[in-house]
DNA sequence: GCAACCAGTTGCATTTCGCAACTACTGCAA
DNA sequence: TTGCAGTAGTTGCGAAATGCAACTGGTTGC
């Protein structure tokens, strides 16, 4: 059996990203700080346990995301991004981008995103490099 | 009923795109200049006809394609992006970007990738203005 | 000890996806 | 005018993904 449709990198992406629910993940690590399965299920729009669950299992066989036991609390596991979730960053600020222009946007509850949209390469630079500060290692 | 889970632009973006097929019809029209349903039928991937023909509807309807008839030929359909899908391209660049950092691109097949994701902003120009041309009106 | 919290798992109904076959119409050539 | 290839789909149905609610087994704090 094949592993790829294609070996086009649009395909490739959407062959992990073609669901309604990983990138919005990947949003709330990225922008909404959040690090526990507990934060992650407080999402905005609401994801079930078990789909949360499958898709934080495939994140991490991509090597998007990384999971490490909380020091402080047995149970508790830390999701982290990792380079490769990290490079995300630029594919996120398009889409911001688009769909600020393009998609009723509420943009009082997404301040952030339009700072980051219009703050330039600048301003992504500083939010990748405080990324791989808290994400990496 | 709520139109839409949340207004966070990420979560509005993959209402749209958040399936493995929407993006690789793009991509086709974007970049492989293919403009009938039967030129989209012979995509990579092996698209099914049910499929293509729900996902044109849906971007249509969504104002992201065009559909008008061929004036040479009645039953046929001519689909053009519109500037919102036109707006999709830098979207499309930094997907190009990261899946050849990330992923198992075959080089090869994909020289045209490789050289939009290298030319920078001006070959982007570039091409955002072919596409300009030929799609619209 | 025990209630609240943690990361999931399970079962089940609903929805979406994907494949193969089929339809209805058009243009072309004999 | 008749057949045939080409056009854009539609239909039926099994498989897979999704969504909801309840449940599990362990941990932490009081």
């Amino acid at each position: 059996m094949e592993k790829h449709r294609s070996y086009c990198p649009v395909n490739l992406t959407m062959e992990v990203f073609g669901d309604k629910w990983s990138l919005v993940i990947i949003r709330d690590i990225m922008f909404e700080g959040k690090r526990y399965f507990r934060e992650l299920m407080q999402s905005e729009e609401g994801i079930a346990s078990n789909i949360l669950t499958d898709r934080l299992v495939m994140l991490e066989q991509e090597g998007i995301i990384s999971k490490a036991d909380d020091p402080g609390h047995k149970q508790k596991n830390i999701y982290s991004l990792t380079l490769k979730g990290i490079d995300l960053l630029p594919i996120m600020v398009e889409i911001g981008n688009w769909s600020l222009k393009h998609k009723p946007v509420d943009l009082n509850k997404h301040k952030h995103a339009v700072k980051l949209v219009k703050g330039g390469m600048k301003l992504q630079g500083e939010v990748r490099k405080a990324l791989i500060k808290d994400h990496l290692k």
